[in-house]
DNA sequence: ATGAAAGCGCTAACAG
DNA sequence: CTGTTAGCGCTTTCAT
């Protein structure tokens, strides 16, 4: 039981007159550390609990040079890929009482560099660097902190510690799923060219149909993140003499829009046509017509991961350098 | 520039040393507190600048007793809302040097709590309180805790300090666009009515109507908040012998499921009705056909008068108490 | 097994 | 104007 109530805060003094001890031995009864019996060791817990004694944390860093704070800096002021990377951090680290600053730095180096400081100055263990964009890095530079630096969902330096989705696998579900619905003639329709998961999808994808017997790929379209571009590539698709019969669209809302642009045609999805989506972004997601078959990131998982290897790192243990490749997972709806 | 290259940290007592006074001095210079010869307070500041002297944020607080840092608490996990206000409490706030802690919470009260403890235990300077929805309070009674709290787009306790979107100035802007639009026969399509924006929403819908004289309101339907329930809403509405030429709709998926019936009925948008949402949505507002006309409830601004709010609290300066209600602003696209 | 003392880095009160 | 002293609350040798 905390109690928040009036008064001054209780301190360790409190707890160790009260049980007619040191302070000393107080904080070891308190921490599991140094040796006393049992006995001493439960009283002291015990009137601590009583007294609803909670140990003031900045005082503890101070001596311990370790805050139990981290920093989760990113670009994406959506929040549609940082949010659940957060939510994954936090639960993978509460547990070990360390708590998330978050800073959203669009793509201003001065903004970063005011939150990167103010962060070191409050002696955070590590950071985490995010975005919404896989090759497009932080605005600052993070490689020469005296802090353990990971990246999730943004790559960092050659021999940093960065954590991204399985972009490959991901395709390869999606395409596997297309033919297993007993489709052969099948469009990729994706984002710009310039994104590195974009040509990562875009390739796995050729990959996986180059060795697939029955089936073929009938083109790639490349355009951007949108409905309308969705719209637009059905267009473009079924203006041809061979019209694909599955579809693997490079994010959802792309997907909505082939979706809905196929009901206009008349084409029916999921008889005539299968559509697959990227990202499972759900409010996009359920509410297509039918509800879209899609590629989840298990961004969440990413960001439990990636909060705990840095934690290892701030306690100096091994962890893989370079970049971990998380596997995505096939969400099947109706599409 | 701060220098976070290897080595020992520089503390206040190396600046004091190469500037041969007193770490009390080289505070005081620093802290442009006390009185000594403009000087001497230049050369210590260039010394310190030289050094790459950063203060140990800890330490000063556990003297000072603020740690300019402030927790962010909410219960959405989607980050819709939470997002944008989190965005306006930093900027709002970094300014004053004051960092922040997330914690999504959902609606798990134990998580909440050891969320809360560990911020007390951290020495937040105070919490802001936020949600996906307003009359659906937080897990956890925020009302006794040793720190101030302002609760935004969350109400919190009658006397607490509050910051809300206007609903109902926000729904006024809304049916007054569609009078402007020359529309009479308006419907409003909305959420649940459990919810209280939903009702003030609609209440301040049909005021405005009832004192208008060449328009009324033929209908408010209350429904989820989803772009089905928009179908299903034109469905009924266009069922009987009276059709809208407006509608309001609740938020802008709504209205989008809206404007995608009507464009499926043949009803062309806006010529034959005008549709009008609540939110900006972007994602949402911008990619339906035609481009969503809507309400901003400018979530940013809220988030950064509530963090000043909240700043004020903490150096116990004067606060409006009880629920501010911030305006909303109408976004006119094509719809 | 326990406690005294020193110190984390900084600030504030009071002298000089 | 500047320096000395004394903490903030906790942890950690090192004695006892």
């Amino acid at each position: 039981m905390s109690v928040g109530s009036a008064g001054e805060r209780v301190t360790i003094y409190d707890v160790a007159d009260a049980a007619k001890v040191s302070a000393a031995t107080a904080s070891k009864a308190l921490n599991g550390s140094g040796r006393m019996t049992a006995e001493t060791r439960d009283r002291i817990k015990r009137i601590a609990l009583e007294l609803g004694f909670r140990p003031n944390s900045l005082a503890r860093s101070l001596t311990r040079k370790r805050s139990f704070t981290v920093g989760l800096l990113t670009n994406d002021t959506y929040g549609r890929f940082t949010l659940p990377v957060m939510a994954g951090i936090s639960e993978g680290l509460i547990d070990h009482g360390v708590s998330v600053f978050l800073c959203t730095v669009e793509d201003n180096p001065e903004l970063a560099r005011i939150h990167v400081d103010a962060m070191l100055d409050k002696q955070i263990d590590g950071i985490i660097a995010t975005g919404k964009r896989i090759d497009k890095p932080l605005p600052v530079d993070l490689s020469e902190l005296p802090v353990p630096v990971v990246y999730a969902l943004n790559t960092g330096p050659q021999n940093g510690v960065t954590f991204v989705p399985d972009d490959r696998q991901g395709a390869r579900e999606a395409v596997q799923h297309l033919l297993s619905q007993g489709r052969s003639r099948i469009a990729h329709v994706t984002g710009p060219r310039e994104f590195g998961t974009v040509r990562e999808r875009a390739s796995a994808c050729s990959q996986v149909l180059e060795h697939a017997p029955q089936a073929r790929l009938l083109d790639t379209l490349f355009g951007s993140w949108s409905e309308r571009w969705g719209h637009e590539a059905v267009a473009q698709l079924w203006s041809r003499a061979e019209t694909p019969d599955g579809v693997f669209c490079g994010n959802d809302q792309i997907a909505r829009g082939v979706i809905d642009a196929l009901r206009e045609r008349g084409v029916d999805v999921p008889r005539d046509v299968s559509v697959v989506g990227f990202d499972n972004w759900e409010i996009v997601a359920k509410e297509t017509r039918p509800p879209l078959t899609t590629i989840d990131m298990n961004l969440k998982e990413l960001g439990r991961q990636a909060g705990l290897a840095l934690v290892r790192m701030v306690n100096r243990e091994e962890v893989v350098r370079g970049v971990t490749k998380l596997p995505c997972s096939l969400i099947v709806r109706s599409s």
